[in-house]
DNA sequence: TTATAAAACTTTAAGCTTGAAATAAATTCC
DNA sequence: GGAATTTATTTCAAGCTTAAAGTTTTATAA
């Protein structure tokens, strides 16, 4: 999927666009995975769930999580657990619903977020340099028109 | 990684855009993801090995296939071991190099792509709608300018 | 030569990811 | 109330992914 489009005619401008959009969100995730291995010995799965929480000091349901974060209930399970054991994040029984738990950061996770994040920002920086501030924000426009033709239609 | 900034401040706007990116591929591979699946039982990274593979009729090195698609070479390793064990593509030694081989579609591979990058395309198509071709064509311009500053630097 | 290094791959261990099946608790409907 | 359905989550199998270590072959150089 990385690959140009493989003949000419109509429709070959947004594929040509899909194929750009995808490699360079590629390229800029594996160089910020590669960073958060080696300086915070830490995964982008795990930075995400992580970012998700620190914006909910209240909380999340696993539900919550999978469907911010865009990936599957299962998913999130096997994340959370990981960052449970490392105990920056807990889960916390519910006595209204006992389906469901609420996770939270820990008072660890939410000082190690911080610091992960600070440096996070630095590196995207860093890494969309050439797109200036303000094209920054003509592009971030036009990426919202992705969004509302199909998605959620079902 | 695709949550928000979590504070305010300069290069705020990249980290915006980063995160707009990041989730528009998201939900667009997803959503390729899941019809590959559906109607041709594949994969996305079969299906970026075997558009590699279309396009190189002569063949590919596995460090060519890894190199083109960004992914590490124990990776393109597994798909590729999959795909010949599918009839798709094969493995052919070399007399020059014996460390390597010459990677090819099948004519049944080649068939069965030319049969999916169609529907892909027109799928790319329909979720990229709400962009125009004239506005794909200025977002593929802008989205040059990720590649070139720190790319391949070491 | 013949050791040494470099290159091309594969293997391995750990973790991420999905969709589907399983579990368990809450809700809805007779 | 009790059966049937829905909701929230976990478990599972299969596949993807990486970095690191291992193998085999080729190239370099003393």
């Amino acid at each position: 999927m990385v690959a140009g489009p493989t003949s000419a005619g109509p429709g070959k401008d947004r594929l040509r666009l899909w194929i750009r959009l995808l490699r360079a969100s590629r390229t800029i995730e594996a160089e910020l995975r590669e960073r958060l291995k080696k300086e915070f010995d830490t995964t982008l799965p795990r930075f995400d769930v992580m970012a998700a929480l620190y914006r909910s000091p209240e909380g999340m349901l696993m539900s919550d999580l999978s469907r911010f974060l865009l990936v599957s209930n299962g998913n999130v399970t096997g994340i959370v657990d990981r960052l449970v054991s490392e105990g920056l994040v807990t889960r916390a029984r519910r006595n209204g619903d006992r389906r469901t738990s609420m996770v939270r950061l820990t008072e660890e996770g939410s000082k190690s977020f911080a610091a992960i994040a600070a440096a996070h920002e630095i590196w995207v920086g860093e890494l969309l340099g050439n797109v200036s501030e303000d094209e920054a924000r003509r592009l971030t426009g036009m990426l919202k028109s992705f969004r509302s033709n199909w998605e959620g239609r079902e």
